[in-house]
DNA sequence: CGTCTATTTGAATGTACTCAAAAGCGGTGG
DNA sequence: CCACCGCTTTTGAGTACATTCAAATAGACG
C-alpha cells in the first residue's frame, strides 16, 4: 500500500486525510499464474494496478488468434478501460502470467473517489495521457517500421519484459507470427557474427 | 464560442464564472488550406479544438513516407499531445486540409486553467480517455483485420471523412499504399456486381 | 484546352504467413 | 539419473498479402 501511495505522490500531493479515503476505496487481491483479471465478454468492473507479478492484455480475433495488446508489470495498470467506462462487454482479456498482486479500484468506487478527492481526476488524466501518447507512438511505429526494427526497439525499450515473457508472446505483441520472429532473431544472430 | 461551451457541457457542468475564466484562456484562430498548426521538430505549444474545417495529423518517416495518424473535423482535438506535455520536439505534423477554424489552448494557460477550474481536469480526462480507448481499438484492428476489412470499417465508421478526404490519405491512414487501396476498391466493386 | 494532381492498372518483387516437422528445454516420475 | 512429456523455438518450403515501379487514365481547376 505504501508503495502505491508513493507512486501516487509522483503525480499529485495528497493530505493524510485524502490518503485515508483513497485507501478505503481500494481492494487488494492476489491472482495465480494463468488466472484472468478480465475476460472478454464480461463487463470490466475494475481497473487493476500491478504491485508485483506480470500480466498480459490480449484480444482473441475471429480466427482464434491471440493478439497481445500490452504487458503489465510493477507500477502498470491493467484492465479493459473501454469496457469499464462504457459498462459494455470487454473486448480484451487480462491474464496473469505469474503469481500477481494487484490493487483494484472498482468502477463505482472510482466515480465516488473522483468526487471525494478531485485530485484523482488529475492523477488519472496524467496516467491515461501517457498511455495514450505511447499507444499513438506504437501505432505509428507499426506503420513505419519493419518487424525487425520493431523487435529491436522492443528489446531496447522493455529489456525486462523481453527477458520475462516467452518469445511467442513478444511476437504477438509485435503483430507477427512466432515463426517469423524466430526468423528475425536468426538473421540478427548471423549479422552479429559477421 | 457558444458551440465550444455547449460541447464542454456535454462532459461537465460549469458556472457562468467558470465559463468566463475558460473563455479568457482560449484563443481563436483561422488557418488556410495547407497551413500547419504543428510542425514536427517544433515544440507543440497548444492543443487545438476544431470548430470547422478539416485537419490531418501525420508522421513523416525516415524514408520520407507520410503516415496519417488521425483526421480531425468538427469537435475533434488536434495537436501533438506528447510534445506538449513533455515540451519536447513534436513527432507529428498537423496540417489543415481546408480552411479551418480552431480554438486553441496554450500549454501554460491549460496548466493554469487546471488550477482555476479543476473540472477541466475531468473534462480532459474524459476526452483523452476516449481517445486512448479508440487508439487501442485501432491498434488491435491493424493486427487482426486485413486491409480490405479495415477499409470497409473505416467507410462505415467515418462516412463523412471518407467523402471529404482524398483516397490516398485514407490509404495512408489505413497503413497501406494508395495503389493497394485502389486494388481493394476495384475488388469490392466487382463483388458488388455479382 | 492544358496542366496538375489523384486514381487506376499491371507486372515483378518482397515481406510476412501457413503448415508441417524437427529440435530444444524443463520438469516429473519411474 | 534418465526417459518421457508438454511446451517453446527453430527450420524450411510453398503461399498470400501488400509493395514498388512504371505507365496509362481520369478529374479538377484555371
Amino acid at each position: 500500500m505504501d508503495k502505491f501511495l508513493q507512486y501516487l505522490s509522483r503525480y499529485i500531493n495528497l493530505t493524510d486525510h485524502e490518503k485515508t479515503i483513497i485507501e478505503s476505496r481500494l481492494k487488494h487481491r492476489n491472482y495465480l499464474k494463468g488466472q484472468y483479471i478480465v475476460q472478454s465478454g464480461d463487463i470490466c468492473k475494475c481497473h487493476s494496478y500491478v504491485v508485483s507479478g506480470k500480466v498480459r492484455t490480449f484480444y482473441l480475433d475471429d480466427n482464434g488468434t491471440e493478439h497481445i495488446v500490452m504487458f503489465g508489470i510493477e507500477n502498470w495498470w491493467a484492465g479493459d478501460l473501454g469496457s469499464m467506462i462504457t459498462q459494455k462487454p470487454a473486448d480484451f482479456n487480462v491474464q496473469c502470467l505469474e503469481h500477481t498482486k494487484v490493487i483494484q479500484i472498482y468502477y463505482e468506487k472510482l466515480e465516488q473517489l473522483y468526487e471525494e478527492v478531485p485530485k484523482m481526476e488529475r492523477f488519472f488524466r496524467l496516467i491515461i495521457q501517457n498511455a495514450y501518447v505511447n499507444t499513438q507512438k506504437r501505432l505509428v511505429r507499426n506503420y513505419s517500421m519493419t518487424a525487425k526494427e520493431r523487435y529491436l526497439l522492443f528489446c531496447d525499450e522493455y529489456p525486462e519484459i523481453t527477458q520475462r515473457v516467452p518469445q511467442y508472446m513478444i511476437a504477438s505483441y509485435l503483430g507477427i507470427t512466432k515463426e517469423f520472429l524466430s526468423h528475425i532473431r536468426n538473421q540478427i544472430a548471423k549479422e552479429a557474427k559477421s
